[in-house]
DNA sequence: TGCCTCGATGGGACTTGGTCTCATCACCCT
DNA sequence: AGGGTGATGAGACCAAGTCCCATCGAGGCA
């Protein structure tokens, strides 16, 4: 993945190919195959993500509204996958991506499963099905706005508290719709 | 595109050769591709409804809040694309779409391409970013409910009906949350 | 020590998506 | 009749992705 994120940023992901960042990682390109399922997905191999959301949400406390569930999942998730030392690397990976037709494709996908993950654990909570997806759909955007303002070399904040942050400034700003 | 929507169907996505659709289509691979950019792309060529969208934003009354500009837009933009005579071709189009993880991928992009457009749109009405960000969201989410619940055979009102029931379902659903 | 198993890797053949170039053909204009 | 022009066909070519088989190294075991 490294190797990878390295060429990508040097050559761009197109000028890129697959037996290059073999090559670099010292691997052959059927054994990259063998670890990622295409080229997209060495940029995208993160499942723990979705998981420990899934939990959080079902690990609310009772009476708890859709997004309040929602912000309680995020604060357990939050510093446990995004630790700071990530953060370089995160700035990194999001410029990337934004080059790359192909990687926003992938991401956009994958940002889809996280919200059908959200969906199906609030409503396991006896969460309406439209309230869930729309519930699930605000806490997909203020986790981008998270991931974008803590990628921020300037910001300082930790994850979790970027990311409570921006859930509020998202319902918010769902009162002004 | 109907050679390939046949051919989809009959064997998926995966088992369906480029060249196979241009033999059935009368044509040669290489003209495929001066049609689609990709195999992908032949099921999603449309770029008139953007268009339509970011103008009937535009057009919207002068007081109108976000939700409320993209009602309008939707009035306009509903009936015009989706007539009442590609509502089966739009129920076999979900059906392929949601059995092909290639094409949920470029599903999933175009509708981050919509949800930018009309976040611009909102914002040149002087909407707030954030604001304008949750009510394309929320625009997106009724739009893809509505073209769920529009495909359906037994559904008979109008797109534009559909959609503007979908998108006063997700407004309320959002005050839930 | 020698043998066996097993998981991870390397290597290479093969299919298909996608690009590019060149030739051809139909049509239109004068 | 001739010459441009845009769409098409044909095929070489590259890279992504699949598949199969050979190899290697780390234990487990007699």
């Amino acid at each position: 993945m490294a190797a990878a994120l390295d060429l990508f940023e040097e050559h761009g992901y197109d000028n890129t190919t697959v037996t290059g960042i073999a090559e670099r990682a010292g691997l052959a390109k059927s054994t990259f195959f063998r670890h990622y399922a295409d080229k997209r997905e060495v940029l995208f191999d993160d499942d723990t993500l979705a998981a420990l959301l899934v939990e959080g949400i079902g690990a609310a406390p009772e009476g708890a509204t859709a997004l309040d569930a929602l912000a309680h999942a995020f604060d357990r998730t939050g510093r446990a996958v995004f630790t700071n030392d990530r953060r370089e690397f995160s700035a990194r990976r999001i410029a990337v991506i934004a080059a790359a037709p192909e990687l926003q494709e992938r991401d956009a996908l994958k940002e889809r499963g996280l919200i059908a993950a959200m969906v199906d654990a609030l409503e396991r909570r006896g969460v309406p099905d439209l309230t869930a997806r729309v519930a699930a759909e605000l806490g997909a955007l203020a986790f981008r706005v998270a991931y974008e303002r803590w990628g921020d070399p300037a910001a300082r904040d930790d994850f979790d508290q970027v990311l409570r942050r921006a859930l509020v400034d998202v319902r918010d700003a769902g009162a002004l719709c």
